[in-house]
DNA sequence: ACCCCTTCTTGAACATGTTCAAGAAGGGGT
DNA sequence: ACCCCTTCTTGAACATGTTCAAGAAGGGGT
């Protein structure tokens, strides 16, 4: 089912006159084909979920032909990378009063957090359902997968600006670290929530107010002379296993570097 | 795809008259058949990946009709069901030799989790292909699953073992959590080889050998005072957070308590 | 020996993701 | 006006997980 050949760049056969229609003034027929589908997708997941939303409900929602979906889309799951890319979108500015308001280091992690599951809230049902495919390793929608590069990178953003404005100092040589293993700890978010079957996720709104505190303790610690060799050891393997972590602050556009996979 | 309807007990339509059967001597027929479709699909899963063996040619293969095979294991999720609990066996069987022969907690740990990666090495391709069913929250096979509680147990078990026989000590307060927290530790671990593509997965071998010294380490500095304050808010975290770490050391028996679901 | 109820077994039918051959529509270049 | 090449579009066909109605096999109880 899942075969190596045949493997698209971005998950769609959109060819590269993208440009061109652009300059030509009014948007792509195929554009707005290619929107007109995606957003039906997204409405019909959000309606029914992921399983129970098939791709001839959507062709047929959309009023083209079941092949015609896949002409745009060469999966149900890359109709999924819409929804990503949108969510990362709504967080990135909802979380800006956060961001400007909060001074400790402890409310500006929380703050963000929380800010994420108010924006995911009304996705929940939907995305526990297609979650299973992100994990996939071999699937487009996996958080480590290339495709996904444009949303990781915007995330970790986000969390270098929440380090970079508080006034908590924290160890120099682990600083430049912390915004990747931010993201990780909202990756790790991320699976309590999908996995969170409470009334309005407020465990997991619970599990962000327990651990944010912590984390920004943590953080503060790190420049204890007590744990100057737990900090060393935890600096040595952040560099050696997180993608790109000795490569500076500045995320990364698209390509992701040649070499060993994302894992 | 997914119905709430007609969930059985544990996966499999097995009437009660197993304890008859093996009353009466001979195992049943129906153990026999059961037992036969199962290896097939583990043989098959190995030779040729998740995905690419059907139902279909498991049943070809073990004799039976594909409805058969249905009868026995509601889904082919089901089938893998039976690759965790060897995989954990395995596991536990392997890991003597480190629990008798180690002193140093960095080294009992480094020592259980380059076992699990030893065991679990055969099944590298296999794993990673299903490992996006085990990360669907209503999937039996998730790692959370009431149907996985007897696994889970079982390893919890085992770090039990490796911080008990150890020489360093910890905070005394968090020490009854700790199991559960290597096990959190383990999970990711499992995480990170499923993405692993390294030949041999080294990187997660070297993975373990960085992080097992720095658990171990974080572990015995948790006595000291400096990090009082932060060792309680974990311990909060994880009293309130992990399922049942207030119930006492005994792992629990197959049902879940009622209420809040696992996550 | 026969009846009846439970347990197994079968293979066709169904649902749904995906592929594919065929052709329609667009749009230069002449 | 016409040809040709690319881009879109179609709907049938295919693959495979799952369900289901029908009936076979077993095994007491009489």
């Amino acid at each position: 089912m899942k075969e190596e050949k045949n493997v698209q760049e971005n998950g769609a056969a959109k060819p590269a006159k993208a440009a061109k229609a652009a300059s030509s003034g009014k948007a792509a027929k195929s554009e707005q084909t290619r929107t007109l589908i995606l957003e039906t997708a997204l409405r019909l997941f959000a309606e029914r979920g992921y399983d129970k939303t098939t791709m001839r409900a959507i062709a047929q929602e959309a009023g083209v032909s079941t092949g015609n979906a896949y002409y745009y889309f060469s999966s149900k799951e890359h109709l999924v990378q819409g929804f990503y890319d949108r969510i990362a979108g709504e967080h990135a500015a909802a979380v800006r009063p956060v961001l400007t308001d909060e001074a400790e280091l402890a409310d500006r992690i929380r703050g963000v957090l929380l800010t994420w599951l108010d924006v995911a809230e009304p996705y929940h049902r939907f995305a526990a359902q297609f979650f299973k495919n992100a994990a996939d390793p071999e699937s487009p929608l996996s958080p480590f997968s290339d495709e996904s590069v444009a949303a990781r990178a915007a995330a970790i953003s986000i969390h270098r600006e929440t380090l970079a404005g508080s006034s908590t100092k924290s160890d120099p040589e682990l600083a430049p670290l912390l915004p990747e293993l931010l993201w990780l700890m909202q990756m790790g978010l991320v699976l309590f929530w999908v996995y969170d079957r409470s009334p309005g996720a407020e465990r997991s709104r619970r599990l962000v107010e327990r651990t944010a505190p912590i984390a920004a303790r943590a953080i503060g610690l790190s420049r204890f002379r007590v744990l100057r060799p737990l900090v060393r050891q935890v600096h040595a393997l952040l560099v050696e296993f997180m993608p790109g972590a000795s490569a500076g602050t500045e995320p990364r556009p698209a390509a992701a570097p040649a070499g060993r996979p994302t894992g």
